[in-house]
DNA sequence: CTAGGGTTAG
């Protein structure tokens, strides 16, 4: 940096505008053709201090402080073509840097074709994957190393630890290995160790290694809090946090996203109200995690003031907050603030430095667009990215997938499976369920079934989508066969996979099938029915005509009190035609919710449909003197590529059908 | 040590 310091200072004294293109240029340059330069005066002083530099730390370090992908892999190149042996601290230099970036496979590259390799190359190797969450082939690189002879240092023993939370064994053979050697523990290797113990749950043998440290800092302080909250324990932690005699940002941060993380908003809202009124400095992570507490609490408010606060204090602008501020925005419902504030980023694009893309602001707007229902938006940032060779990643995909199910875009969802399939990105857990989804709810099931069959380590959420599937598709046996076969593979049903579970019974008629999972969640899986549950089993009953047993079912459950039970019995009573229980049944609707127009709409067309007629008007009638008005009904269909929707009158037929317009232009998608 | 984007629900 320092050198790019002095050739700035040089450049601007003569009034040369310059960016890092321009300064790499004479690196790419030079390299290239170290003997035969054909470079003006300006160049040629530059060119003649970078010389010096060359082999100094100095250029290293600049290396190093390089911000940009690009401008890296351009250097890279470079040195590629020159052909010159590329010197053992400059690859490691061009290692971290592509680590940086996140680009393990030129890394990986690299680093299979350097000449010679140091503890230091492993070490960088094996620390980027570890921070990417590839700990498995961490681990498989350390093995390797260890097997070319190679002695770890700390700072690989450090990285390593990381990587061991699952496999406790190794981790511990670490810790071992370097008391045995008399490695030198320096305070981040120590708290290393400490993690280690709290993530793999040995919360035990980390308290008595915290008690015995000689040094403590607040990092194993830290440690320790993250690690009582994470097991439940937050008396404890927020005790240990009461009793530090001073706490660093870092701490509040730790503790407040803990409690908000473990599900105790309200505790962790306080400790933030504290930390403002002692006047406690925030730090960026602190906004992120308060933005974050604001958009799962839906809280504007908040995320307001903190809005307000950041552009005072001047951090507005970061790449990090950005994107918080966006995603709090949406899951708020504010998606034009969002949209402003994603839009003000790109409209100030026009310098070097700032074409750096920020590929999380750009997913969480797309995913906003898609959460508040505007997928034209999201649909043409997408194709924006597509024609502009930007590459697509996991998150944004995924959002668009929900996009293709919320419009059954089969077609574009198809191509984006096959786009998937051909960026050669992995196909994860998530992703793989939002497409199972999405086979499933534009029509096609067995394509569905198709991909699920391909996953090998399923999930439960993988499980759920493909039972709530088969549900949508009336298959009840085959839900009933995936869901056992999930208990098989020993995987924990969740209270959606029941939703799931149950509707397929009831949409199948399966009555006795649905009672037993009904019990089964409840008894074996401790899990508390919600609304979704009684209304399936409401349906369970009453589609299978057994009317009475509804009634028994709603009385035995108390759940007398929830309206949408009613309104699944009041249409239950409707295809079965009984229009005395469904008197009742609207009754107790309207005793509930009186200005709900269902009941109204659900009785007169009962009526309407068993031939009593007045009895169908002086409802309607009714309902116009009370105010009720009912939305309508809305379906849309796909012609030519145009979405086009249309508004269903209530208790129209087809004369005052109304075409209504909203075009969704589907571009590129054939 | 602490921060951002994605999945399942009549």
């Amino acid at each position: 940096m320092r050198w790019s310091y002095m050739c700035s200072k040089f450049l601007n004294a003569r009034g040369v505008a310059f960016n890092s293109y321009f300064f790499l240029s004479i690196l790419f340059e030079t390299i290239k053709n170290p003997t035969r330069y054909a470079l003006s005066e300006r160049r040629c002083h530059c060119v003649s201090r970078f010389e010096k530099l060359r082999r100094g730390p100095k250029l290293l370090g600049f290396i190093d402080n390089l911000e940009d992908k690009v401008a890296a892999e351009t250097l890279h190149a470079g040195l590629v073509k020159n052909a010159t042996v590329v010197e053992l601290n400059v690859g490691n230099y061009m290692l971290s840097i592509y680590v940086k970036f996140k680009h393990l496979v030129a890394a990986q590259k690299m680093f299979d074709e350097m000449p010679a390799r140091d503890v230091k190359s492993w070490t960088i190797m094996i620390s980027g994957f570890a921070r990417m969450g590839s700990f498995r082939l961490a681990l498989d690189l350390f093995s390797q190393m260890l097997a070319e002879g190679v002695c770890p240092n700390q700072f690989t023993l450090s990285s390593v630890l990381k990587c061991c939370s699952s496999v406790v064994q190794t981790g511990r053979s670490v810790h071992g290995w370097l008391l045995r050697n008399g490695v030198v523990i320096d305070a981040v290797l120590k708290n290393s160790i400490l993690e280690f113990y709290v993530t793999c749950g040995e919360l035990n043998h980390a308290e008595r290694l915290f008690v015995f440290m000689g040094d403590r800092d607040t990092v194993s302080c830290n440690i320790m809090i993250s690690g009582y909250i994470q097991s439940g324990d937050w008396e404890k932690s927020l005790d240990m946090f009461r009793r530090l005699p001073s706490k660093d940002v870092a701490t509040w941060n730790t503790v407040i996203y803990g409690l908000m993380q473990n599900g105790f908003q309200r505790k962790a809202l306080e400790l933030l109200y504290e930390m403002l009124n002692i006047r406690a400095c925030f730090s960026a992570y602190t906004f992120c995690i308060a933005l974050f507490m604001a958009s799962s609490l839906s809280n504007v408010k908040l995320g307001r003031q903190m809005h307000a606060q950041l552009i005072r204090v001047g951090l507005h602008n970061n790449d990090f907050i950005r994107s918080s501020l966006i995603d709090m925005y949406s899951k708020c419902g504010k998606i034009d603030n969002a949209s402003i504030i994603f839009k003000r980023k790109q409209n100030s694009d026009f310098n070097y430095d700032s074409t750096m893309e920020d590929t999380v602001s750009r997913s969480s707007i797309i995913s906003g667009y898609v959460r508040n229902g505007r997928w034209e938006d999201a649909l043409q940032l997408f194709f924006n990215m597509i024609s502009k060779g930007i590459k697509v990643d996991k998150f944004t995909i995924t959002s668009i997938i929900s996009a293709c199910v919320d419009c059954e875009m089969l077609n574009l969802g198809q191509q984006i499976h096959a786009l998937v399939l051909k960026s050669g990105h992995k196909l994860d857990m998530l992703l793989c369920s939002s497409l199972i989804d999405m086979y499933s709810k534009c029509g096609s099931l067995s394509d569905a079934h198709l991909l699920f069959n391909q996953i090998n380590d399923r999930n439960v959420i993988l499980f759920t989508s493909i039972i709530s599937g088969c549900a949508l598709h009336g298959q009840g046996k085959d839900a009933i066969f995936l869901f056992e076969l999930m208990r098989n593979e020993g995987i924990q049903p969740n209270e959606v996979t029941f939703v799931g579970l149950l509707t397929a019974c009831s949409h199948s008629g399966l009555v006795d099938e649905g009672c037993r999972y009904f019990r089964l969640m409840k008894e074996v899986y401790g899990i508390t029915p919600g609304v979704e549950h009684f209304t399936c089993m409401v349906d369970l009953f009453g589609r299978a005509g057994r009317l009475y047993e509804v009634k028994q079912f709603i009385d035995d459950n108390g759940v007398s009190h929830l309206s949408s039970v009613w309104r699944a019995f009041l249409s239950c009573c409707q295809v079965h035609k009984n229009v005395e229980m469904g008197n009742q049944v609207a009754e107790k609707l309207l005793e509930i919710d009186p200005s709900d127009a269902e009941p109204y709409v659900l009785l007169s067309n009962m009526c309407a449909s068993g031939d009593r007629w007045e009895e169908s008007a002086r409802l309607r009638n009714l309902m116009r003197r009370k105010g009720v008005k009912k939305q309508p009904g809305q379906s849309w269909i796909r012609l030519n590529n145009r979405l086009h929707t249309n508004l269903m009158i209530m208790g129209s037929n087809h004369e005052n059908y109304q075409p209504c317009m909203i075009e969704t232009r589907l571009k590129r998608c054939s």
